[in-house]
DNA sequence: ATGAAAGCGCTAACAG
DNA sequence: CTGTTAGCGCTTTCAT
């Protein structure tokens, strides 16, 4: 590790400028600055110009937590997710339309933690974001009740919240499943398996159960199609193992979500190829793989639209009943059409 | 989309309690408050007692904004980086760490638009953050100055900030690239052609400057074996070509940077398991790639502890020189080992 | 259109 | 060990 030093040394601080010290350069009262800075149209043009610059001469820049300390709004949305780490996708497409809104958005990781979920929504109460939105873990939030009679707007995204009652934007996971399952039967597939997250989990028992429904629709036996549990290499490769082994093996596989279709591909290896694969969830950098497989998308740009509509409107009428929204999936058809199992 | 409705409405909104009304509910002074929250341990057990319970019954949550204005610090460290959607490594690794010196981060992106990285910072100065970490963009950053002056801990890391003297923390782009010759000689290599990043961006810069060091010392022609520029599908497709219509076509491709490795490998599609390839950087799902490519790895984990070794040491002597750190990268080699470019 | 003064919720001197 | 009080920097009535 190499180390440099450069011989120059830092100026002794000043004060950081205040709006009394600009009032104070531009020779005008206080308030007249306030309302500059906020836009107020009813500045005498040659006082606007005297303050501006004032504000650059001193690099005044306004404290943020004093404004919002004063005003009412943060104008902040905070977010809980699984993990701010792999950018959750409904989170980068809720960033950019916040912004047009003239809102921030701060996320914290829950890591599916209640304890951790529980610490990151009190720390967002803390810093007084003006909603939060939660895709929730513990069996009860009901702790938030509070918080919501004091008019928070609290959304819930990817899975209902329990314990309390909550406006919510869900993916349509059994629809999803099906149009898996639509597009593999157009194929000639009947004897399809199933390998996904824990079945305590929503979307992991919302997705297994869609997919009995649909075996049981072609009238195709459920019996050792349908492995679920948390997500570990050793659990997908058992799975994998078991249904190659089945007396009549399956001849297509869905897998629950991303991380699944990921861990199922390492151990498929290179039998890959070979297998007709559709994921749930579309995933980074799924392209580059041979061949790439098919996969049911979420639409996470509606998803994000439409947690800020909800937000809007709890903005507009506190007292309204919460509503639910299910957001439908796509197909992503890809070159994967393999015929074995 | 389906919409639910469910019938419960909400309650009327309370008053969020302050610090004043646990005060008063517990029957204390609100400094007795302020000092048991704050940890202070010489409150009475007895009152203790009776203020927790207020706490407890009010759902007292201290507003974050009012202590951040009245103490100085602010606890957080703010950082502009180029996407805040693409997770850095460098980021995911600072965010563990600060947590446990208990300083929380926000990002912020610039979509390295000098303009966009100007109002970043703005928008962290008026957050008053502690310290601000940088990916620089702007040709001069000389408006930082004032901030500096004033004491603000302000670090640049990936590139060199330019216009203004700062502790920086780099990674050491040439000696990865020798890192990378001096895996592809040991396997026999000598025509060694590079596709990186533009050189107007330092990293781009420096890794095509190294690569012509080594072939220089290698005795190699440099001729054609040096494509560079803003990394788009085209140029990468266009190099590849070039490269492989050459008189004496490269033995071994580097790639400059993880998008223009994942480039080079999207445009060589089925030829790439022909390809000798090293890339700088190392990325996701790598390893799902056949054959993996062998990478430059950057030591996100020991830059981020640098960073953060550099703002505490700047906290203690404002006035210190400024260093800049250069951290060595690593060779991680993946099963990739083709003969054929 | 502008100026004086109150107060957002909290911490930290300073006395008791 | 506890209570009183003065601000942190800003917005915002309320008069002028």
């Amino acid at each position: 590790m190499v180390v440099a030093n450069t011989p120059g040394q830092r100026a002794a601080r000043t004060r950081r400028p205040t709006i009394v010290d600009v009032a104070r350069e531009a020779g005008v009262a206080l308030r007249t600055v306030s309302r500059l800075i906020n836009g107020d149209e009813t500045v005498g043009a040659n006082y606007a110009e005297r303050i501006r610059a004032a504000i650059d001469v001193l690099g005044y820049q306004p404290d943020e937590r004093a404004r919002q300390l004063r005003k009412s709004r943060t104008q902040t949305i905070g977010a809980t997710v699984r993990s701010i780490a792999d950018t959750h996708p409904v989170l980068r497409a809720m960033d950019g339309s916040a912004w047009n809104l003239g809102l921030s958005m701060v996320a914290v990781s829950t890591d599916d933690d209640p304890v951790r979920e529980q610490e990151a929504i009190v720390s967002l109460c803390r810093r007084r974001v003006d909603a939060i939105l939660i895709e929730p873990v513990a069996e009860s939030l009901a702790y938030l009740q509070p918080e919501l009679d004091m008019g928070l707007p609290i959304i819930a995204f990817d899975r209902p919240a329990k314990g309390v009652d909550l406006d919510t934007v869900l993916s349509d996971n059994r629809g999803g499943i099906r149009q898996a399952f639509e597009h593999l039967t157009a194929r000639g597939h009947r004897r399809i398996a199933y390998i996904g997250d824990d079945e305590r989990i929503y979307t992991g028992h919302e997705r297994a159960e869609a997919v009995r429904e649909c075996l049981r629709g072609l009238g195709e036996s459920v019996d050792g199609m349908i492995h679920t549990g948390p997500v570990r290499a050793e659990g997908v490769s058992a799975a994998l193992d078991a249904l190659h082994r089945a007396p009549v093996p399956p001849t297509a596989l869905i897998t629950g979500n991303a991380l699944t279709t990921l861990t199922a591909i390492r151990c498929l290896g290179s039998s890959f190829g070979a297998t007709t694969l559709v994921g749930f969830d579309d995933f980074a950098l799924n392209d580059l793989l041979h061949p790439a497989p098919t996969v049911i998308a979420q639409n996470e740009a509606l998803i994000s639209s439409t947690i800020l509509d909800l937000y809007q409107e709890r903005l507009t009428r506190p007292g309204a009943p919460t509503r639910t929204i299910v957001v439908p999936t796509t197909v992503i058809t890809r070159g994967h059409d393999g015929l074995r199992a």
